[in-house]
DNA sequence: AGATAACCGAGACGGTACGTCCCGTCTTTTT
DNA sequence: AAAAAGACGGGACGTACCGTCTCGGTTATCT
């Protein structure tokens, strides 16, 4: 009873959902995201602009939800059909990271999802009601990754009892996002390799 | 040559210029930043809105000048009118990083900074253009301060002398941010004094 | 064979075209016609839209039968339940007039029946079909009792042997329909009585 | 101060105004009022929506004020600039009353007019605003001829004398507008005779 | 001192998109 | 098979701003 008149999802067009998720990624990728309109999503779509006000609030929560399912899509196709994935844990700490921060790199660099991805994070920033689904539904899960890994190091004695994994992992992602959000220098992979190991190896003296 | 008509400068209104900071400061602050219009600036400002138009590109271009605006002034308030700033150098590194951490966590967190400051960030995120004036402006010259104290820490031997400071300041300065934006835990003074301790000591074992 | 499925009207729901009237009528009572929507009706109804769609055309057809329906209703209850009315022959031909005439005066201005009547007459002006039909469900039937009348008068020596009784009455009802339809002056009783002397004895002198 | 915001009416661009004249009229004569859009006219008129907007509060006061520009227009025209126009006087009074009646008739079948004016009739009949402005820039400059007319035909003996004009034209006017409306029988040239016959004369007899 | 620019306030203009309301059709479930 | 319910593609509504443009009215130099 949260809205006055909660439309009966169950008569939802599935269909209308799919071509508004792709209407809405394709636009976003070709004319940025300011220039996306909602009405210029549901003319590509094919829809009536109501069906799009009737499920979602905003144009962000649209992109929002086109993008999850785009990360579903993928993940079931690339993984095995499980929703889990994982850090792997080949005993070299250093390398796990490094091979996980690259990787992130490449995704940040792939023009495929930078600008969804530029558009969806300055739309949380100013909107923390977004924002708490997006680190709900595409962060937190990514992050909860670093700290199992974590963890299993803390237990193998690869890292300090002490440490905290929650504020570890920020110490690793926290730097690279620095750099992709503000573009204050250039993101690779010598520089996920640095962060790697400036953050294991601390930068003062041993 | 760059424009068909270029302004004269010497002729400006001051008068309008200041008008126009406060207006939009007051309106990001009390609407939002997508709430707020060139419009209601200019009706706030008392001002036409072609003399908006005829010395800004663009609202965010407004708000970063009124931003830098606001800090000059405070600057010239707080400070003995020294453009330049320090962070301190009392020998102690840990410390005096600590010590500027906490700050920038206050100032983050003041509810007079924070509204235009995600605002221009997010604006900044998702236009290249506006981001590199950001950057130059505001963000550089705080970097740089960073840079200096562990040039200077090094030279002391309290940090490694491989250690690129560029890389080193994003490890203090990424995570700050990162909670910040993405509004994932709280962000306090314990969590500053962690981020210096982790950043300096390493995540493994000594 | 005029629509390619005509609905089975024996087993059409009494209950919901009772509703559908009351609630066109009481809307356009209410809101006026401009703002009375078939939405609107089927929900103050509590009638689907298509059930409306199934058996009227278009808006101003509804309110046409809902309209039809209040005058029979009306009929029943204050005649003797027969359909047939008539004007009164006391003998007196100007009197008989001035007495329904100044009938119609009063039903005019009863704000019960203008708003509907004014929405289905102004409809009526620019759409053809259903003027037709409004003609000659409740304008005609009217019409018919001053033919009758004038007949009677003209045997009885009290109108000219070669007027035409559809003319004649145009000269009596015309008049009060252009003050009630344009509002130019007050209609009044004392109006209809003119109206009366003047039609009958003519501008002319003697 | 009646509204909160008067546009500035000096300012108004006399090229739009023309073109939004021409625009509504036509589409009104191509597609009816009723699908005639505020829209169309804006885009047919290569003109803002809001310029149609700040200017008049619906669509029936545009077309009203087309309609009287377009009177404007044709009797600047054909007649010598003379905005004045009289009903001829022969000395026959019968004779100019149904040289008049029938040129108000060919005017009502004239399907350049028979559109616009139908549509605005309808939209008077409903809305008083409109209804008053209609009269009172069309309708009441017609009618004070016949009450100048009617005036000199009293001081000529024509007329009787204690008639009233105002009521008296009504009875010419009233039987062609009821048909013309209501399409209850053709409106011809020799109705027209038959009305000013009839009236005239009177229906009893002499 | 008068001419002549330019900026300035104001706001009308041609547009685009907004978010809402209804249209008339269609589909699902209930009676 | 009709009816209640309401999602759907579509289109117009009336509003809010966009960025451009013209209009007097101040300044503020430059003859």
């Amino acid at each position: 009873m949260a809205d006055t008149k909660a439309p009966d999802s169950t008569r939802r067009s599935e269909r209308s959902r799919r071509a508004i998720y792709d209407a809405a990624l394709s636009l976003v990728g070709e004319t940025g995201y300011a220039k996306t309109t909602i009405e210029g999503i549901a003319a590509r779509a094919g829809v009536g602009k109501q069906t799009i006000y009737r499920w979602w609030p905003s144009k962000a929560a649209v992109l929002l939800e086109a993008f999850i399912d785009l990360g579903n899509q993928a993940a079931e196709a690339a993984g095995a059909g499980a929703e889990g994935y994982e850090i792997p844990d080949t005993g070299d700490l250093a390398a796990d990271l490094k091979l996980v921060l690259r990787a992130t790199v490449d995704e940040l660099v792939d023009p495929k999802y930078e600008a969804p991805t530029r558009a969806l994070t300055a739309a949380g920033i100013v909107d923390p009601e977004l924002c708490a689904e997006f680190v709900e539904k595409l962060l937190e899960p990514q992050l909860q990754l670093y700290v199992q890994r974590l963890r299993t190091a803390q237990e193998a004695g690869d890292v300090r009892a002490g440490i905290d994994p929650h504020i570890a992992l920020e110490l690793l992602v926290g730097p690279l996002a620095h750099r992709w959000l503000l573009r204050t220098r250039p993101l690779t992979h010598e520089y996920a390799d640095a962060v790697v190991d400036y953050a294991l190896g601390g930068l003062a003296p041993r």
